[in-house]
DNA sequence: CTGAAAGCGCTTACAG
DNA sequence: CTGAAAGCGCTTACAG
């Protein structure tokens, strides 16, 4: 018995072993290895035996042998640099869920919220060895990280963020806010401001450059930017100095919005004040949330399913064989237009 | 090079091994391993040496081999039974996951939506020994599914869920839904209805309770449940039919909702359709969404942020130890008072 | 404080 | 179609 490790005591049986399948089968491990693959080469009756064994022993394989011997560890892992709590995020996080998991794939979710979090991350890379793959959600990352990244030999997929040689997917962030804001202009206001959370400046690839969009519409015009609206992010008051502060102006406005979330708490704000929208004040959102319907918001739907979709299976593809394609994909946005801005 | 596998064509190096770190260092791997985990009883100029050869070799050890060697894998699954796009379900992932992470471990997302994915969950069991614990939340489970839970062999803490014998934490739904009943019946409304989602009977044990709360405070005052109110989960259009049907009674009512987010989004269907709000229909919700203060929603706060505390916490103590105590918590919750609710 | 060696529980090339 | 054996890359009891 030298070599038996004694350091789990008290841990109790953990389980059949293979071996005690097999020799509940009669058969060698190697067999029952096989067998529940269901590998070709194993001869049906055999296999339908070794299943019985298996199933009468309680036995699941344990996934960290089998990933020793493979070198796959058939896990996704998840990078989300937005709060869990934000719609984009939970809807992207469903979304890949299904899909990896469909694909047999268990989901290892990181989440980086501040420089702390980031700087641990990308210190530790605790992806490492430890995904198959690794998605990279709504997430700008700086050149250094990507290159870490690059080393770090695990496959990756961007959503929301291009990076050059990389695999991605995602919409034209800077175009869409131009074209929002272009559509702003048009509708005769003296001001168009545009209103987006603060301290997330390095975080968020998307709102920085749908602010750009916005600057470029503005320049396009000859007209200098409003001051861009900067609010807290999260919590109860998000919007309500906004609010104040808009309808100081006094003059009817435009605010596009970063995100939807952010246009339905400023809705929540401006009413709360009497103001009337979208006489005193005009809303567009960004990304089509389904809640910006019920308060008939204007905004950029942006197709979540299909650039969640297309990252997942392709982190899936990148999972099994890390050389499989790296494309890139640009979907399109549309307007939808409804009661938060004028006829 | 018998025995050698070669079924990882092309994949490249996967980086330095702790043979590579060892033979820079020079010492043993039995060394390196000791070192790399700051173990005491390795000469502190011996560590300082190894960690460099590590880092200079961009060594990461495979938590697939440390895991074979120690019995545990260092991570904790979450089982959610709500959407991900719910406040509640990202609330509760982003607090787990703080915690999770500061203890060194890794979190593995599994979510049931429907039937089907539970059947699937239940019968694949992919949590096993794929985590040292696991955290199921806001999930009604049969007797059944505990039990195959139990034998698991993998320590399991509930969040919102009352499992004798098992750790667990949450509020008293029932008592709060009957409070909240109880309030709403001393605003002498004629007609108190309960809204809440359909489809989601057998997952989601609040809203379950809740309206059994909301049953009991109306059997004590000895009235006859109005109708309850239930809708589509989810999409735009949640609310509205049930905006329809509340006005459709032309008596001043009260509404208590299974959630903030329901609430909500019943307000804006309300609005919509001119209803005043609180005089035609007065609105209670639950939860505590921020997002919800901004509407004035009156509403029961519960203390989501001290019972994913509590819950990440406990499944990390069990992760740690299977044998650390089970212990069950009831935290107390607050109804807040609004301007959806007359004075 | 350090090293040689066994073992964790699988998968698969090889031989039959 | 099946089995014996090597190896995946760590950790740790044991001996020094």
């Amino acid at each position: 018995m030298q070599g038996q490790l004694s350091h789990s005591p008290g841990q109790g049986p953990i389980g059949a072993s293979m071996e005690d399948v097999a020799e509940a089968a009669g058969v060698s491990i190697s067999t029952v290895s096989r067998a529940l693959r269901n590998a070709s080469n194993v001869r049906p009756e055999t296999t339908a035996r070794v299943h019985d064994a298996a199933a009468r022993l309680g036995f699941s394989a344990s996934p960290s042998a089998a990933s020793l011997a493979t070198g796959k560890v058939k896990r996704i892992a998840v990078l989300i640099g937005s709060p869990l709590t934000d719609w984009f995020s939970g809807t992207i996080l469903d979304g890949i869920y299904r899909e990896v998991r469909s694909a047999g794939y268990d989901l290892l979710l990181y989440r980086v919220h501040d420089a702390d979090e980031r700087r641990v991350f990308f210190e530790t890379l605790p992806a490492r060895r430890n995904a198959d793959a690794l998605l990279v959600a709504s997430f700008a990352l700086t050149p250094d990280e990507q290159a870490t990244l690059e080393r770090m030999r695990v496959p990756v997929v961007y959503l929301n963020q291009k990076v050059s040689g990389s695999a991605g997917v995602g919409i034209d962030d800077r175009g869409a806010g131009r074209a929002a804001t272009e559509y702003a202009l048009g509708l005769g206001r003296r001001r168009v401001v545009f209103l987006r959370e603060r301290g997330l400046e390095g975080f968020r690839w998307s709102a920085r450059d749908r602010y750009r969009g916005y600057l470029d519409a503005l320049d396009a015009a000859g007209l200098s930017a409003s001051a861009e609206l900067v609010e807290e992010p999260g919590g109860g008051r998000f919007g309500v100095s906004a609010a104040d502060r808009i309808l100081a102006g006094a003059v009817p406005v435009v605010v596009a919005c970063e995100s939807d979330g952010i246009a339905i708490r400023l809705l929540a704000a401006l009413r709360r004040r009497g103001a009337r929208v979208p006489d005193d004040v005009a809303v567009i959102g960004f990304d089509g949330q389904p809640e910006g319907e019920l308060f008939g918001l204007t905004t950029v739907v942006q197709p979540v399913a299909e650039m969640t979709g297309w990252a997942a299976r392709t982190a899936v593809a990148l999972a099994r064989d890390a050389n499989a394609p790296r494309e890139r994909l640009e979907l399109p946005t549309v307007l939808r237009l409804g009661t938060t801005t004028p006829r």
